[in-house]
RNA sequence: GAACUCGUAGCUCAGUUGGUUAGAGCGCUACGUUGACAUCGUAGAGGUCAGUGGUUCGAGUCCACUCGAGUUCACCA
């Protein structure tokens, strides 16, 4: 044995005997559970975790090497003798994996507009099926005992098909709405979001009073002043009592018109004038106001009667806008108040005005509110079920005061938007007869051209020079009117059918990654491990995903879909700063596994670890576990040293003393199986740690070299210790194992090793092929 | 505005249902290369557990308030 433990020699060697041997696959005959130790026992309990699905596309930065806290309960399961399935996977991310492929597009001079959806969405999967590999050869290095036969991509046709026949069931059960209102949306990235994907950011902007007839109003955005179809004030406000119901002549940029001046408790006396303008197709809280008066401010020439917009989704004024048209609202901000000055209608500006505004947390350009009608699931019944589901102790959340921000969370919940106009993603089984003429489309025709307008324009049965399938073929976008016909279903419905081109928001199917997965592989996995035993992932993710799965589990199984959920914190810097490639702070989960080997990786990520809490990770901290790993190797290797002369000596009564080290070493697994049972993780790898280093290094080893404690003893020590390190160390315990295996020092698995080990150490039979991956026995 | 979390050694943090002298890593001081390990050992310095009050035989731990730090949500014409 080498005088240090040197990784690189052993970590992918051990991996590759844990594959060959099929060590985590739950089906197989090497697993623990099938080794005799467990023959008598009863069945075996299942112990199932679900690999977050890392994005399919992007390599594992050390957030990701979190999940060492799952290897830890499984590997601690599997050796426990449970029937233990970790179930690996890769997600495909929808807006994040577009967002990236367009900047390469970008790169080679072309953008989505270039491409019909179908060849673009091929696009995107040959691109994310090249990449894909990476993740998961990361995910080996980190030495993660997960079954690889059982894993799954969430556009795999298995699942697709199950995610959109939820839909459908939600839809039948209405459960599914399409409505118009106003949505998140991104002018850049060309898609509505939640509000969970929103970003709020402090800023200052000016705040220009405005002249609009009698009465001045503050805004910040003039420009959507083109939108206005009401004047609002509040019910008690006296200085504009005489206005309220009353129409008032406004002189504008565009010529005078009239407008209603209502009453609404949502204004705010004290803010501004007092008087707000109602651009209710901009601005939520307009929307909200104009809904409420909507019979007082009809316009019924309007398609959706005062809802007038001014900006498209492009972010550019529209024709409502007039001399503005086609202008970025940037510029269209501008001119306005230059046009509004030279008219003497702007009254003063006033630049220190600060306000939060939304930002796309994708690529930070300012979020719209635009109308847009979309799908939206009715989410009150399904927050009811998880609400109740965590009350009954269904579900345990382990992380610090996390459970309360879930509670709040469902407690809030709005309708669930779940439309997104992306190509990256699950296309919404949704059919909009063609019959309906106001249909808007936009697609390439037979020559790469992109054409875009009303669909009846361009049908032939219409006079038009197109046939159905041909636009359907080439087609990149389609907006249907709130009120247009629909069919939901997989397949097309008839011939005269255009599919939704809008996908499901990433989290919809994400939310069905529990069941998806055990439905579609081995016959009875849904059975078998359904409900899976613990979600470990980051707190950062609780409402988006978490609380999903939550609902969408208990919706469509009636059964919770986890039992325990772990949130480990996010990983900092030294300095307790957020890790971030612009502070350049970030650790490379590769570039520590080469310096100091994966096991000392995982112990410095997880060593005095809380749930829930924030932990911060240094260079420091990686030295630490590495010499950890070289002093497990060097207390194996005075072991080995000393085996064969001193085993023959040890004949005779040294039970006794042996007693007291026995009793502690038995009391030392106790604690830290308790600990791995209660998920604190954290505190039983740093009892191990203590108690190793300090107590068997430190004083027993010492005491062994005047013979007060004896080699058979001291042998069993270790082999103790390298069975509770292992879910933390596997790859170091694995390889010291392998070696003492063939000095014939340990027995292998089933051995009661427990109790003293018989004296005549080398007489012992060593293990057989199958049972090789023998470190699989958790000491009891 | 609201909720949540945190405040323990110079730094980064553990501390399990309240229970002896409050722990670790890194750093610091002195000594030590005796046969597992210098990626080491021995000894040591360093803490009013943010503050105040309360519950208790007993509080770092439970309760109330105060101060400080952070996160999230809501609102903002």
């Amino acid at each position: 044995m080498d005088k240090r433990y040197q990784h690189q020699d052993h970590e992918q060697k051990i991996y590759d005997l844990w594959q060959k041997n099929n060590a985590f696959n739950p089906d197989s005959e090497n697993q623990p559970a099938k080794q005799p130790r467990y023959k008598n026992k009863n069945a075996p309990k299942p112990f199932c975790i679900l690999l977050p699905p890392p994005n399919a596309n992007d390599p594992l930065h050390v957030g990701h090497a979190m999940y060492v806290v799952e290897d830890v309960l499984i590997r601690y399961h599997r050796m426990l003798g449970d029937d233990t399935l970790w179930l690996p996977g890769t997600d495909h991310a929808g807006i994040e994996t577009q967002f990236v492929f367009e900047k390469k597009l970008q790169k080679e001079n072309k953008s989505r507009f270039d491409f019909d959806r179908q060849t673009l969405y091929q696009m995107i999967w040959d691109y994310v099926q090249k990449n894909s590999d990476v993740a998961v050869d990361q995910l080996k290095k980190l030495g993660f005992s997960l079954d690889w036969s059982r894993f799954k991509f969430m556009l795999d046709e298995d699942i697709v098909k199950i995610v959109v026949q939820t839909f459908q069931e939600l839809a039948e059960k209405n459960l599914v709405y399409r409505d118009m209102k106003l949505v998140n949306y991104c002018t850049h990235c060309g898609t509505g979001f939640s509000e969970l994907e929103i970003d709020h950011v402090e800023k200052k902007a000016p705040l220009y009073y405005i002249k609009y007839g009698p009465l001045t109003l503050a805004t910040t955005r003039p420009e959507t002043k083109f939108g206005d179809t009401a004047v609002a004030v509040h019910p008690d406000d006296k200085r504009y009592q005489k206005y309220v119901g009353q129409e008032i002549e406004v002189e504008d940029l565009m010529g005078n018109f009239k407008l209603k001046v209502i009453a609404d408790e949502y204004v705010d006396p004290k803010f501004g004038t007092g008087v707000v303008k109602i651009t209710p197709a901009h601005d939520f809280n307009d929307f909200e106001v104009w809904q409420r008066h909507q019979d007082e401010i009809l316009n019924p020439k309007d398609e959706i009667p005062g809802l007038k917009q001014v900006i498209d989704y492009r972010g550019h004024m529209t024709a409502l806008a007039g001399p503005y048209e086609g202008m970025y609202l940037q510029k269209a901000r501008q001119e306005v108040v230059k046009d509004l000055q030279k008219k003497g209608l702007l009254v003063k500006v006033d630049e220190n005005y600060q306000h939060s505004i939304s930002t796309c947390y994708r690529c930070d350009t300012i979020i719209e509110p635009l109308p847009l009608p979309q799908f939206f699931i009715k989410v009150k019944s399904l927050t009811q079920k998880a609400l109740q589901a965590l009350d009954e102790g269904k579900v345990k959340i382990h992380g610090a005061g996390h459970d309360k921000i879930l509670h709040h969370w469902l407690k809030n919940l709005k309708d669930w938007n779940i439309s997104r106009q992306i190509v990256w993603g699950i296309r919404m089984p949704v059919w909009y007869s063609t019959d309906h003429p106001d249909i808007h489309v936009v697609f390439l025709d037979k020559n790469n051209k992109r054409i875009e307008g009303a669909l009846n324009e361009f049908l032939d049965r219409y006079e038009g020079k197109y046939a159905l399938k041909d636009i359907a073929g080439g087609l990149q976008e389609l907006r249907a009117p709130i009120q247009a016909q629909y069919i939901i279903s997989p397949a097309s419905p008839g011939e005269n059918y255009l599919q939704e081109t809008d996908t499901f928001d990433t989290w919809f199917s994400s939310a069905q990654w529990p069941y998806t997965t055990l439905m579609t592989n081995q016959l009875n996995d849904f059975d078998r491990f359904y409900p899976t035993s613990v979600m470990e992932t980051g707190y950062d993710i609780l409402p988006f995903w978490v609380m999903r799965m939550l609902m969408m589990g208990l919706y469509k199984t009636n059964d919770v879909p986890f039992r325990d959920v772990y949130l480990h914190g996010l990983i900092r810097d030294t300095k307790g700063q957020k890790m971030s490639k612009s502070k350049n702070n970030t650790i490379d989960p590769l570039e520590v596994i080469d310096q100091y080997g994966a096991d000392a990786l995982r112990m410095a990520l997880v060593i005095r670890s809380s749930a829930g809490l924030d932990k911060s990770v240094g260079e420091g901290d990686f030295i630490a576990a590495r010499n950890l790993t070289n002093k497990l190797w060097n207390a194996a290797r005075f072991i080995l040293l000393n085996g064969a002369e001193v085993s023959n000596s040890t004949k005779s009564g040294k039970e006794t003393q042996d007693k007291k080290y026995l009793e502690k070493l038995e009391s030392i697994t106790q604690e830290i199986t308790q600990q791995l049972n209660d998920f604190k993780i954290g505190l039983a790898a740093e009892t191990l740690y203590n108690e190793f280093w300090h107590w068997f290094c430190d004083e027993c080893i010492e005491k062994s070299k005047t013979g007060k404690i004896s080699q058979p003893a001291l042998v069993q020590g270790l082999s103790t210790f390298l069975k509770l390190f292992h879910p933390f160390m596997p790859f170091i315990t694995e390889t010291i194992w392998q070696t003492l295996q063939r000095e014939k020092l340990i027995v292998v698995g089933d051995q009661p090793l427990s109790q003293p080990l018989p004296q005549s150490l080398p007489q012992l039979l060593t293990a057989s092929d199958s049972q090789l991956i023998a470190l699989s026995a958790w000491p009891q």
